[in-house]
RNA sequence: GGGUGAUUAGCUCAGUUGGCUAGAGCACCUCGUUUACACCGAGGGGGUCAUAGGUUCGAGUCCUAUAUCACCCACCA
């Protein structure tokens, strides 16, 4: 087949990926180990962004080298249905449409929402296939698929009858646009610039007042107590008082807490039990009232006084405010930078509501997790994120898995109608009513929050627990993943996968970092800088955006994306496609079998092969991508074409070039498997099946080279480049080398000629012209040796700093004392090597002082 | 307030357990179309590895401070 001069990767991409799909490539057949990975899965709703377009390449590679390493590769593909986020962005589109979920019943949303999810998956598969991801197709999984929704109603279930989960009345993270409650992590914090009120609280007894300080003055309409630290001796006198809350004809006590911080604000604290999860807790110890004055609109309740009524918390604000400098209650205001808790998705200010909802006890949970981790059981890439996971299951607090929403797994509880503290656990979700015992229940109308299901993911997909897939890839090998979900999703992970299982999900985790815009600040819409994925595809190529967005990339690090970094990939594909143009056009009649080195180029690229390809091994094998493909970048470009295989156009052996083609593409398909398979496609075909896709061959074995040979064409190069930099820098026009006695030379003649671009390379009785210093031959270059002065003053400059430090060096009696004994004989022969290089140029310069 | 990471050539970044005369790609300069490739070839310039101390025969690499940036965590009323 003949090749067009460039690699157009539109052209080849999508047949390559159905020759994949139809030959069952990614089916997990390997007769070694079991390596498996399971996608994290993405939003079914949403397009591909960069940052899963670096997920699915880091993973990819990985499964390509193992599955070309002959072991058993799984990697599962699956989509999250994303409750609140797709939920969020549903609702979006029926804004635009005029409408809002208030609209529509449950049961209608849900219907809606799965609708709007199902158009948008075929756009969501198909981006993974132009990524060229390997997955087995056959074991792809929704979040919403009945297997997941069963796991999540068992482990519900057995967290129940162990007491892991109860119902409790709770302050929780509540958004009031969205209308449901979050988990303590889903909340976003910023901080800002904000007011502290100074109010004054007067005593009942007339006796003075008590300052507090404030954020929040609305909340005050539901102050049940003031709280002042025991030890501070300014309120002493105050404790067991009461106190007038202004605008209200409440009293409430002035009670001591621990948790006050007398340096803050007065010393004092208004306390609001309803509205404040501190307050909520000192509530608790003193057994205060809890006055709800905010409801889930986010407007003033009918417990606060008639004029405040419905007033949203902006409004209510200030008209506290105005009403208590009328009542002259405002005693001063200070600026203040605080943190403030907002709704992810809509920036709304998160209130802090009571509400009933169900929590998981997080403590039985977390200890075997952390436990696991301080053992080492799961290897972490970079290690830090271990210890940063530790941290975070220490101090992890009980978690809300209650959500206000439709789109999402209803929660499998039912609630007594007669008894408002009898729930009991039914996996009937589609009633809305049953009877039990005679008893009638009502279902829980909330969903579980999207982690709590997907938490089960890496045995949920394998079927756990009697499964072959389970039995073979559990746990799962690699967990590769963002940052960002490190608490989410991979400690709930490990937490469920020990609880449930009884063994650790994953033993490696790898954490990418984030894919920045190209200015390094964050992508997002509203900036407008978002790099779209499927464009660099169309423009690049799926393999360029690979190589591009993997190229110089360290595990957890953000970086912004690069344009150039993707044009190399794009560079180093065709390189590649012309190496394979060059040597097919070489290889034309069939030289089977015969793939021996003979000449020095031969071992010496043999030799190359087989150090390229151990660091490459040795770099997948430990995650290092980036490495590993600098590794091969380096022995394509430099070694194979730019040395190689201009020599082998002076000598050709055609049989190692295809087999030397062959391994490279090889070593190079777990980066870039569309060019690699395009060429492999292009090779005649073989009478053996198994071989005829590149994706399901064998991770290359290398033949040994003879170093000595390798060694000859070391010098060979030496020479080469030592014309090359002669005829460069003074610019001579092709000039003959001369030679006395030299095998080297009179063997290579040709070669040398050819690649130092030489007029001849010939034998004479005296040298004459400038004497080559980097080689041990004798030779010379005819060109004007004068005009080289300049370049050999440098040079011999050069090598006196080197001879000094080597010098000093070793002359430090403590250096060769310490120093390993393999150290020492290195600088040693540095050392001596310098001087011979030394007093080589020294002897050709000195020619110039005649 | 606590934690983690970063700081290396004009730009984006590598640099594994300390042995480096500190690398890559892009950009820049000079030369070149030799029948794989101009998405190319040959040659070149460019860095006191953030700062200050320390450990060591030896530090970009380890330790301690400091500065700047980024991110994460926390119950700043």
């Amino acid at each position: 087949m003949e090749l067009p001069k460039t690699y157009t990767p539109q052209d080849y991409e999508s047949d390559i990926y159905a020759l994949w799909e139809k030959s069952g490539a990614f089916e997990p057949k390997g007769k070694g180990n079991s390596f498996s990975v399971v996608v994290p899965p993405p939003n079914a709703n949403a397009s591909i962004h960069i940052g899963t377009a670096l997920t699915l390449a880091l993973q990819d590679i990985a499964i390509r080298y193992h599955r070309l390493r002959g072991d058993k590769a799984l990697f599962l593909p699956g989509a999250d249905h994303a409750g609140f986020e797709t939920q969020a962005v549903f609702e979006k589109r029926l804004a635009k449409e005029g409408k809002s979920r208030f609209d529509f019943t449950r049961e209608e949303l849900y219907q809606q929402i799965w609708d709007f999810v199902a158009e948008n998956r075929a756009n969501f598969e198909k981006q993974f296939r132009q990524l060229g991801a390997s997955v087995d197709w056959s074991h792809f999984t929704f979040t919403l698929d009945d297997k997941i929704v069963k796991r999540a109603y068992q482990t519900f279930k057995k967290m129940w009858d162990e007491g892991l989960i109860y119902r409790g009345e709770r302050l929780v993270n509540f958004c009031t646009f969205h209308g449901t409650a979050f988990a303590d992590i889903e909340v976003e914090y910023q901080e800002e610039q904000g007011k502290l009120w100074y109010i004054n609280y007067p005593l009942t007894d007339g006796s003075g007042a008590i300052t507090i300080a404030t954020t929040r003055p609305e909340t005050m309409l539901g102050d049940t107590a003031v709280a002042v630290h025991p030890d501070d001796t300014r309120y002493e006198n105050f404790i067991g008082k009461t106190v007038k809350l202004p605008l209200t004809n409440r009293e409430i006590p002035v009670l001591a807490d621990d948790f006050v911080d007398v340096k803050f604000g007065t010393g004092a604290v208004k306390i609001t039990p309803a509205h404040d999860p501190n307050d909520f807790e000192v509530a608790r110890r003193h057994d205060l009232p809890f006055i709800q004055i905010i409801n889930h609109e986010g407007r003033i309740t009918g417990e606060a006084p008639e004029e405040f009524r419905n007033l949203t918390v902006g409004q209510a604000r200030e008209a506290v405010l105005r009403a208590l400098k009328e009542a002259g209650n405002i005693d001063k205001e200070k600026y203040i930078s605080h943190s403030v808790g907002h709704c992810y998705k809509c920036g709304t200010v998160i209130e802090p509501l009571i509400m009933n909802q169900w929590f998981v006890d997080m403590q039985p949970l977390a200890k075997p997790a952390i436990k696991a981790l301080k053992e080492g059981k799961i290897k972490f890439y970079p290690k830090a994120k271990c210890d940063q996971l530790i941290a975070y299951l220490e101090n992890l607090r009980d978690w809300n898995i209650s959500r206000q929403i439709a789109w999402g797994i209803p929660i499998p509880a039912f609630q007594n109608v007669d008894q408002q503290d009898d729930w009991i656990f039914d996996e009937r979700v589609t009633e809305e009513i049953i009877e039990v015992n005679g008893k009638t229940y009502r279902r829980d109308p909330d969903v579980f929050d999207t982690w709590f299901s997907s938490s089960s993911w890496p045995y949920a997909t394998l079927d756990y627990p009697d499964s072959d897939d389970f039995k073979q890839f559990y746990p799962l090998s690699l967990m590769e993943t963002g940052g960002e979900i490190l608490y989410p999703w991979v400690s709930r992970m490990l937490m469920l996968g020990l609880y449930i299982t009884g063994e650790i999900p994953f033993k490696e985790v790898y954490i990418h970092g984030y894919v920045m815009a190209e200015d390094g600040s964050k992508m997002s819409k509203s900036k407008g800088n978002v790099v779209s994925a499927p464009e660099i595809i169309e423009k690049y190529g799926a393999d360029a955006l690979r190589l591009g967005i993997i190229a110089g990339r360290a595990p957890a690090v953000n970086r912004g994306y690069d344009k150039r970094k993707v044009e190399d990939g794009r560079n180093f594909c065709n390189k590649l496609w012309n190496i394979a143009r060059y040597i097919e056009s070489q290889t034309k009649s069939e030289q089977k079998g015969k793939t021996d080195p003979i000449s020095s180029a031969d071992h010496w690229l043999l030799a190359k092969l087989a150090t390229a390809g151990q660091g490459i091994t040795k770099d997948l094998d430990s995650y290092r991508f980036s490495e590993a493909y600098d590794k091969l970048y380096h022995f394509v470009w430099d070694e194979l074409a730019d040395w190689y295989i201009e020599a082998s156009k002076t000598s050709s052996n055609p049989g190692l070039l295809a087999s030397v083609l062959e391994a490279t593409l090889t070593l190079t398909h777990p980066f870039a498997p569309f060019v690699t398979e395009t060429i492999w496609q292009t090779f005649p075909e073989d009478n053996n099946d198994d071989n005829s896709l590149l994706a399901t061959s064998k991770w290359p074995k290398i033949a040994k080279a003879d170093q000595n040979k390798a060694a000859e064409f070391e010098a060979i190069k030496a020479i080469v480049s030592e014309c090359r930099d002669i005829i460069a820098s003074i610019g001579a026009n092709k000039p003959t080398l001369y030679y006395t006695e030299s095998d080297l030379l009179a063997n290579n003649a040709k070669l040398i000629t050819k690649l130092a671009g030489l007029a001849a390379v010939s034998q004479v009785r005296d040298g004459e012209g400038l004497r080559l210093t980097q080689t041990i031959e004798n030779c010379w270059l005819d060109v004007d040796a004068n005009a080289y002065k300049k370049q050999l003053e440098a040079k011999l400059a050069e090598q006196d700093s080197i001879i000094e430090k080597l010098e000093a060096r070793l002359s430090n009696p403590s250096y060769v004392k310490n120093a390993p004994h393999a150290v020492v004989e290195q600088t040693k022969q540095q050392l001596e090597e310098a001087k011979a290089q030394q007093a080589k140029l020294a002897a050709e310069h000195d020619r110039f002082n005649h």
